[in-house]
DNA sequence: GCCGTTTTCGGCCCGACTGTTTTCAGTCG
């Protein structure tokens, strides 16, 4: 494991301790503040552990965190961690894990009734000792009883790809209840997030009482998770939780913002609205009186209407969603010159498609339709090559014959230029799959990785420079090779990688499979950072999976990714001009 | 624990829902 991931864990594990230990939530917070920065890490953090000021000018990242770190990248453990974790028992972090189940109760649960995991809460919950407590009853027991149920599944994320057609059809069936006047999703889904926790729909409506009757009777609904007067949570059967708010369409705005987050974006706008004199909930932007809940006693809102009158109220330009992580959207690296940012039409060429030849499912001819119907001036067809063998990868008399078809093709087929390509196999010691004399027969070649997939990461950057800094290689596909949710994938220095892909004009693809999505979005914006070129590609193996670019564009978009930056994006005489240069 | 164009101490977002409570703590979004 990287000592970043390492140290995610262990600031992870701090945080909950001292959670369940009782200490100040702003400590707690500090800690899981910490995790979450090193998760989001594009290097290697002990490549500034030699001097602690370079790891406390990091936002979040205080003397202590620094002292800590650097105790770590030393000793490989860091003490403090080591106390704290002896003194609460593991398996109580799962029992933190069951909805409705948070600090307070289970360190009730821990010390009066002798929980220390799922195990243990069953059998306590069986012999009734839990009911004896103070602040449990009948009804409180038989809730954790029905979400012990559902704890392993609780934790879980789904993909952006299944959650988001789900929360479409949601949306339309909801749209048609009369008195509907608003809705649509927000949540994560909105931001474009890779994985999503929950669908959470906002909605605005002159009938309350009919949205939620319709919403709580859906098809697929396992339980009623909550159903209040603004609000209410059901399970699907497929264990997603969907999320409905109702908020006056008045304040359709700050409603928005407020469901749309994230948590941590909201916060820093909220103390941004306490500095400058105002109180921002979902409601609206109210005039600070020194009272909370503004909205009940009939304060006038400065801002409450649309999302752009509330940012401009806290003299700020409009964020777009897939940028509020609170990772610098209101600081001036954004604030100074907002960036416009990739769209889906923007996109003019796919770069990275497989034919029959190997494993995909198109002709050249239905491949090249396929990509002209969808108003694109340029299509690669880039089948895998020799060594990947379940690929149907082709060796080179193959690929010569691939190549004639693909020119006679293009003598047949108009109005879309179709290059002859490769996906060429990056071998486990960044050696390439064909010799130098076969690549310089294709008009593109993208070198990915797709074995070797667990190697250290220094072996995995050197491995991917070799293919960037190779003079045939236009575009280093799907870097990670991970699988969301199923295979990690590799863990290169991302910020080495494009300042090499930066010097050598090679474009880092962003994989727009939902799958993939590959490079994610923290590498994106470390790689447009670093001067690097973006490729987004839907790697297609059939027809629907050119429609999968919208999460490659989400993602894009996270990564704070310009359009001139995406090749994918330029005309083509520029685009086939940059291609021959490495020719 | 972190942070600072009014601060190096004293804040740190704000509201809805539930169950158990007779006035609100805990959890969640
Ligand atoms: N102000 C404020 N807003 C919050 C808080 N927690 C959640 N929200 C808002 C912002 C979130 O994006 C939105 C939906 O909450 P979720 O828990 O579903 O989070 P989100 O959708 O961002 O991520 P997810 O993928 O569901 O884990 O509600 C909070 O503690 N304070
Ligand atoms: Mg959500
Ligand atoms: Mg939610
Ligand atoms: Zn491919």
């Amino acid at each position: 494991m990287s000592t970043n991931a390492e140290l995610e864990r262990i600031f992870d594990e701090m945080a909950k301790v001292l959670e369940l230990t009782g200490a100040n939530p702003f400590r707690v917070n500090a800690h899981a503040r910490v995790a979450r920065l090193m998760g989001d890490l594009t290097y290697d953090i002990a490549t500034l552990a030699d001097d602690p000021r370079k790891l406390t000018a990091i936002d979040g990242i205080g003397d202590g965190t620094a002292r800590k770190i650097i105790e770590f990248v030393k000793t490989g453990k860091v003490a403090e961690h080591d106390e704290l974790v002896e003194k609460v028992p593991r398996g109580l972090f799962q029992v933190m894990e069951i909805p409705g189940l948070g600090p307070k109760t289970v360190k009730l649960l821990w010390e009066q009734a002798g929980v220390t995991d799922l195990e243990s809460l069953k059998k306590a919950l069986d012999s009734g000792v839990v009911e004896k407590l103070p602040r449990m009853g009948a009804k409180t027991v038989q809730n954790i009883r029905d979400s012990l149920a559902f704890a392993a599944k609780a934790g879980e994320r789904i993909r952006l790809g299944v959650a988001l057609p789900i929360a479409e059809a949601i949306v339309e069936r909801l749209r048609a209840v009369p008195g509907v006047t608003h809705i649509q999703y927000a949540g994560s889904l909105r931001r474009g997030r890779e994985t999503i926790g929950d669908i959470d729909i906002l909605a605005s409506t002159t009938d309350e009482n009919a949205l939620f009757a319709a919403f709580t009777a859906m098809p697929g609904i396992e339980k009623v998770l909550v159903a209040g007067g603004t609000k209410a949570s059901v399970r699907l059967e497929r264990g997603v939780q969907v999320d409905l708010r109702i908020l006056p369409e008045d304040s359709f705005g700050a409603a928005l913002m407020y469901f749309t987050g994230s948590k941590e974006h909201n916060i820093v706008l909220r103390e941004r609205a306490i500095k400058m004199g105002y109180r921002l909930n979902e409601y609206g932007l109210f005039p600070d009186d020194g009272d909370a809940a503004p909205h009940k006693r009939g304060v006038t809102p400065v801002a409450s209407r649309t999302e752009q009158e509330i940012y401009r109220k806290l003299q700020l330009h409009w964020v777009p969603p897939e940028l509020r992580e609170d990772r610098g959207e209101l600081d001036a690296a954004f604030q100074d010159k907002p960036p416009t940012l990739i769209e889906l039409p923007d996109i003019r060429a796919e770069l990275h498609a497989h034919t029959t030849a190997s494993d995909g499912r198109l002709t050249i001819d239905e491949l090249a339709a396929e990509a002209r119907r969808r108003g694109f001036h340029t299509i690669a067809v880039t089948d895998h090559s020799k060594s990947s063998i379940q690929a149907n990868g082709l060796n080179e008399d193959r690929l010569r014959a691939h190549i004639e078809a693909i020119r006679e093709a293009q003598s047949r087929i108009k109005g879309i230029t179709i290059l002859a390509g490769a996906e060429v196999d990056i071998l486990s010691d960044g050696r390439l799959d064909y010799a130098d004399d076969i690549l310089a027969l294709l008009d593109i070649v993208v070198a990915s990785p797709h074995v070797a997939l667990k190697q250290e990461p220094g072996k995995a950057t050197a491995r991917l420079l070799a293919a960037i800094k190779h003079p045939l290689v236009h575009i280093l596909g799907h870097p990670t090779g991970r699988l969301i949710g199923k295979r990690d994938g590799l863990h290169p220095d991302v910020n080495a990688l494009a300042a090499a892909a930066a010097e050598h004009d090679t474009a880092l693809e962003l994989n727009a499979n939902s799958l993939r999505l590959d490079l994610r979005d923290t590498h994106i914006k470390a790689a447009v950072d670093g001067g690097a070129l973006i490729a987004i590609d839907t790697d297609a193996h059939c027809a629907e999976h050119f429609d999968e670019l919208r999460y490659g564009i989400l993602t894009a978009r996270r990564g704070w990714l310009t359009p001139p930056r995406c090749i994918n994006t330029w005309p083509a005489k520029k685009l086939h001009a940059w291609l021959k240069k490495k020719r």
